[in-house]
DNA sequence: CCTTAAGAATAAATCGGTTTACATTTGAAA
DNA sequence: TTTCAAATGTAAACCGATTTATTCTTAAGG
């Protein structure tokens, strides 16, 4: 709440003062060698006799792209996004830029939207994590904007943007291996139909594992198409009148859900049934038990794409313009107290699907 | 990774298009009235046919100022800091300014630096979240830069910025009293003893309120200096000697880490032991039994730090040059399963402050 | 019909840098 | 000492808008 009285120092001013051009100032604070040291000597001087800044915005104002990198996320109130968004910040001020962050709120209309507002920002390349997938507004404006950028997490491949995402199909196998292994022939996968289609994966493939693997394990589903709020009665009822003895939920909140389920109904994990999430987070190492988990190797993906948009960004006028890369980046997974062999064979039950309303 | 062969359409051009001069289309734009209706339509026409769209930063370059606002927070991950930074996107929006979100990774000297940089790119106004308090070298910064900002949540109060924070000590308060109506006598409070001044002052409310109002409540401390992967050994060899009929965590994470040390010990939580914590959270709700929480108002801190800065930034030259304003921000209590009235006396312990090491 | 003031439109300056095109030094070879 | 190329330096144009100072219209009043 206080006045600027005096008048900030442009380039000019550091010019006068030092006695030289504001292209030599120029050429000497972007470090052109082309100066002479006498003269490059005084300029510094002046810079920080009158503690001048330049203005990174009206440097950019003669290029065509500013040094700035743009990031869309659906939301920022997720660790998940969250962590991407720290990272990308670090690594965008190691090569030069900044990080403009913004939050589509899950809408793809507003998607549209801040891809525009990337665009006339005329930021050098944008990082786009859909709303729903790499077919979205977004990126279809991205496209009809012949902006250069990236894809990252709910994607597959995409024929002009590079796409990182998790390996979602890969760590299902891998847990349906895992529990093929430790003698579980009774699983339950529960799931949230949201937009997005990585939940889906995850249920698709680790079916079609453990039809490979190990053709006699029953595998049902439990996908439910609304709202989360119904979603733990779906479960509660599920569990009335079966008995699996592992529960595989496919996102982070389910595991909660499941886990306090269990409790409430006197279930002991993992005594009684094993529980496995997609989706790592602190509070899975302090529960008891400690909760086993799919852990995403989010900064690892936040690199990846950094480095794939870089290099969209300097390979600019690259020629050959060589496809697009889809890259997969493999989860790793954390074994906790709360999964275990299976406990001595049960009466079986009639396989069952239930599929959501 | 396409290249971009058309240049932009630029103000001149369209001006050109129009038949008229550049200075009318800017004022067309703008909403300037003094334009006739015959070439307003003129100028609409050409930005529609030509797909125009003005270049924010350069329109900015003329004022000291541009429609930017920053947001400097000290983490981006947390569930905390993420709703702020989305509230606050959607109101500059709404405003008509875009927000600049960065972290400073908890970092002071880090923070420092992001206030130099809000400064150079010549936002409106500033928000910032300190990584200690209001006294800490971003603010310094932000006043011998002559910044307009408002400061939120690790704050008391400050001569030149405006403060907004969720009323740490009414809140405990409130619980203290709370918890003496449920004749609760041996109150634990565990914290951690962070740079940020927050926990300290829940925790010194609590005791100044039960002094006061019900002096035969025993409350112990367990406040630890040390990184948080000792804190559940010190709470478990706390718990060896000591039984508390209530915990009073005050750190959301310290609530969960209480939860599972129940659980590990075969305390059962309520009978056995009551639950509080600071700071809820959406799996509060879904863990069995549900956690009582003090909940705090983050969308409302939010709105008023943001309403707070816009009335800095838009009475700039209001000479009065009123007092800054202090604003806390009262928080409620979400009550749940963990907590319940005190189960039936046990012999009395001695009272006993436990001050981590 | 002539003045004159208000109303509209615009050329040019400006913001703070970069880049270009050209001028001036410098230094080594002739 | 002369010559020419390489090394340095700078004025001016430029980026894409806003704002100012000025000119050109228009319309009311005498």
């Amino acid at each position: 709440m206080i006045s600027q009285p005096t008048k900030r120092a442009s380039i000019h001013d550091v010019a006068r003062s030092a006695g030289v051009s504001a292209a030599t100032v120029s050429k000497v604070l972007r470090g052109v060698t082309t100066v002479k040291a006498a003269n490059a000597q005084k300029v510094h001087a002046a810079v920080e006799a009158m503690g001048y800044k330049m203005d990174p915005l009206a440097a950019g104002l003669r290029q065509t792209t500013r040094k700035i990198i743009g990031l869309i996320v659906p939301d920022l109130e997720s660790e998940f996004f969250g962590k991407i968004a720290a990272r990308l910040e670090i690594l965008a001020e190691e090569a030069g830029y900044s990080l403009s962050i913004v939050s589509s709120h899950e809408s793809e209309a507003r998607e549209e939207r801040l891809v525009e507002r990337m665009h006339v920002w005329r930021v050098a390349g944008t990082i786009l994590a859909p709303v729903r997938s790499e077919r979205g507004a977004g990126t279809q404006l991205m496209k009809s904007l012949s902006m250069t950028g990236a894809l990252i997490d709910r994607v597959v491949s995409d024929d002009i943007y590079d796409t990182v995402a998790v390996d979602n199909a890969g760590a299902s196998a891998k847990v349906a291996r895992l529990l093929a292994e430790k003698g579980h022939r009774h699983v339950t996968l529960i799931g949230l139909n949201e937009v997005s289609r990585n939940v889906r994966t995850r249920a698709s493939a680790f079916k079609q594992e453990a039809q490979t693997i190990c053709p006699d394990m029953r595998v049902d589903v439990l996908m439910i198409d609304e709202r989360e709020d119904n979603f733990r009665a779906h479960l509660s009822n599920y569990l009335d009148t079966n008995y699996p003895s592992v529960v595989f939920s496919l996102f982070q909140k389910g595991t909660l859900i499941a886990l306090s389920e269990f409790r409430r109904r006197g279930l002991r994990c993992p005594q009684d049934v094993s529980l496995v999430g997609f989706d790592d987070t602190e509070w899975m190492q302090v529960t008891y038990p400690a909760v086993s988990a799919v852990v995403q190797p989010i900064s690892k993906l936040a690199d990846h794409a950094f480095h794939r948009l870089l290099a969209g960004i300097e390979g600019q006028r690259d020629g050959t313009n060589s496809a697009s890369i889809c890259h997969l980046e493999p989860c790793s997974l954390q074994l906790r107290e709360s999964l275990v062999e299976v406990p001595p064979v049960r009466p079986a039950e009639q396989p069952q699907v239930i599929q959501g309303a």
